[in-house]
Parts: C-alpha cells; sequence; structure tokens
DNA sequence: GTCTATACACCGATAGAC
DNA sequence: GTCTATCGGTGTATAGAC
C-alpha cells in the first residue's frame, strides 16, 4: 500500500528537463551512468528532485523511452502516408543520436521488464506499419523485390542504421559506405 | 608506480572460471549485472579473489572480450577458408547465446576505451576477411551480386544476427523469419 | 591461493523543514 | 516546488593473516 510520498505533476518544464538529461547520459555514457545523481546533474537540479518527479529510477527511465516512442510513431505515420514511404522511414531512422539512443534503450531492456514489454510492442507496431507501407508502395508501382519481402525490408531498414550510429561512435566505419549505398538502391527500387 | 599487489598467473583454473562467469552474467544480466560480487558469486569464489586475478574490474572485462576475439578469430579463419565460406561465416555467427554477448559488449563499449579499441579492431579486421572471401568466391562462382557489393554483404552478416538475438530475447521475432529467408537466398547465390 | 576485515564512494530512496 | 539530512545497500579495491 506505499505511494505515500508526494509527487509533482508529469507535465512540468523540470520533469520534463530531467526526461531530456536522462537521454542525453543514455546517449552518451550508457545506461550505466544513469543514476539519479549524475542525470540531476546534467539537469541542473539537486537529485532528491528526481523522486519528486518520478516514483522510481525504474519509471524515469521508461518514462524517458515511452515518450520517445510515441514521438516515434507519430513521425513513422506521417513517412508512412508520404509519397516515398520507405525514403521517409529511412531517413528519420538515419539520425545517428536517435540510433545510439534506441541502442542503449535496447541493453537496457535486459534488467527493465517495464522497457522490454514497451520495446516489443513498438518494434513490432512500427515493423508491421513499415512492411505495409512498403508492401503497399510495390503494388501500386508494380515493383517486384524478389527475395527481398516487406518483412525483410522493414527489418533492415529499423536495424541498419541503429549499428551504423553505434559502429561510428566506436570508431567502425568498415561497410558503412557500401551498406548505405545499397540502402539507396533498394529504396529507389522501391518509391 | 602502483602495481604492488600480490597477482595470480593468467592461465589459472579459477580466472578461466571467472572469465566463463563474467560471459554468463553479460549475456544474461547485461554489463549493469557484471560486478566483481556478481560474477565471483557465479564462478563459486569470494568476490575477493577477482583483484587477485585481475587489476580491475575493467580488465576482467577486457580479458573477458579478448579471449572470445580470439576464438572468434581463429574459428573466422576456419569459415572463410572453406568451401563454402559465407555459409560457414553465417552459421558461426548464428548462435544466438554469441549474439547476445556481442550486443553487450558493444553496449559496453560506450564506456571503456580498452573494449571500444578492440572492438574497432576486430570488427574492422573480421569484416576485412569475410569480404575477401565472399569478393574472391564470386569471382570463382562467376557470380555478381549487382548493388550488394562484398564489403556490404560482409556488414549484414556480422550485424544482422546480433539483432535477431537481441530482438527474439526482448520478445520481438517480427520480420525474423522473412530476414532468415532472404539472408539464406543470399548466402546459395555466393556459395 | 584463499581467507577475513575493512575503507570509501556512490547508489536508490525517504522524511521533514522551508 | 525545492531544500537539507540521512539510511541501508552495493560497488571497487586494498591490507594482512592463514
Amino acid at each position: 500500500m506505499a505511494a505515500v510520498r508526494r509527487m509533482g505533476p508529469p507535465d512540468s518544464a523540470t520533469s520534463s528537463a530531467l526526461l531530456d538529461a536522462a537521454e542525453r547520459v543514455l546517449r552518451n555514457e550508457g545506461y550505466g551512468a544513469a543514476s539519479s545523481r549524475r542525470i540531476a546533474e546534467e539537469a541542473g537540479v539537486k537529485q532528491q528532485l528526481v523522486y519528486y518527479y518520478f516514483r522510481t529510477m525504474d519509471d524515469l527511465l521508461l518514462a524517458c523511452f515511452q515518450r520517445r516512442t510515441a514521438r516515434a510513431l507519430a513521425r513513422l505515420t506521417e513517412d508512412v502516408a508520404s509519397n516515398q514511404p520507405a525514403h521517409a522511414v529511412w531517413w528519420t531512422l538515419s539520425d545517428s543520436q536517435d540510433a545510439r539512443l534506441a541502442f542503449e534503450f535496447m541493453a537496457l531492456a535486459n534488467r527493465h521488464d517495464g522497457i522490454r514489454e514497451e520495446i516489443a510492442r513498438f518494434l513490432t507496431e512500427s515493423r508491421r506499419m513499415t512492411a505495409d507501407a512498403i508492401a503497399r508502395q510495390c503494388k501500386e508501382q508494380g515493383t517486384d523485390l524478389g527475395p527481398v519481402t516487406p518483412a525483410a525490408a522493414a527489418f533492415l531498414l529499423s536495424t541498419v542504421n541503429v549499428f551504423l550510429g553505434r559502429e561510428a561512435a566506436t570508431g567502425v566505419t568498415e561497410g558503412h559506405k557500401d551498406i548505405r549505398a545499397l540502402i539507396e538502391w533498394a529504396l529507389n527500387r522501391i518509391d
């Protein structure tokens, strides 16, 4: 029956600043550095304020991820409705900052049940939307992708960028130019 | 000048058991759980023994990764020399346990300089070996992969499995069947 | 080679004053 | 809404006995 602690509204400026700070820490230092003290410092507030706006650290990280997925799904909805859906999805996912953050959340899912479930929901949903858009586009254009089914294309579109971003941050670029060229070639066949 | 602490040999049974334990903890619980206490417990020894065999926790994790890359490069050398190099590389990388561990090390690289450098070296080297083998195979067989250059194929071979493994552990399987079929199709064209 | 004991930093989280 | 103070737990790492 706990839940007696006083708590602030989820839409305040400070709450939002904490979520922004959490994103930066996760992206640049990894989830191992995402402590209440480090995130509060990054946001420029006292550590204890974290627990005024969020019940637990796990709650903060989950809220951070959910804010991201809500934005990503809104953006994806626009992308698949555009007249070059495959290109639009690819360019949205091409943001290197987002890719590194996405990687960190995937890693976090290993020990955070809530985030694991959210990731499963989000990936399944977004991949279906992308696959449907590609299938529709191919049908309209009369394009045959051969062994590359819409579902396979959607998988590649959503995973390749995450690796490109993480590897680039690690100092690896082997094969990156070629894989980008290959994706561009495929996008031009689809759209 | 430090380095005054007494330390054990790097090839003992206990040292090896600690590295095995570290692999299991990393794979199943993530790098956030890879503490000296947790790893010692997993290996069935006292926490302080970790510091008899390894100078720091970072050293242990680096040794763990280096043991893995040494084995992986040896295996890769066999694979690329076989008469179906592409298939051999793919099946080696298809081990889901290895894939999940590889993902964890990629995440660790965000905050561990030594591992980041080792990953950069290993990925660059292994990807070149794979690309060379694919290029050679295509030349011998007279196969034209079109927009899929050997470097692009090597990138996909080394990254797709890592995501398949991590996603499956997260409860996501959307597009997995299709991407496996696509890879198989491509492998049969190459070898 | 392994044990006990222990120092010190940082972690998540709470209580209550202002 | 933000502050100070603080608790118990866990983390890395070391010293010295057996």
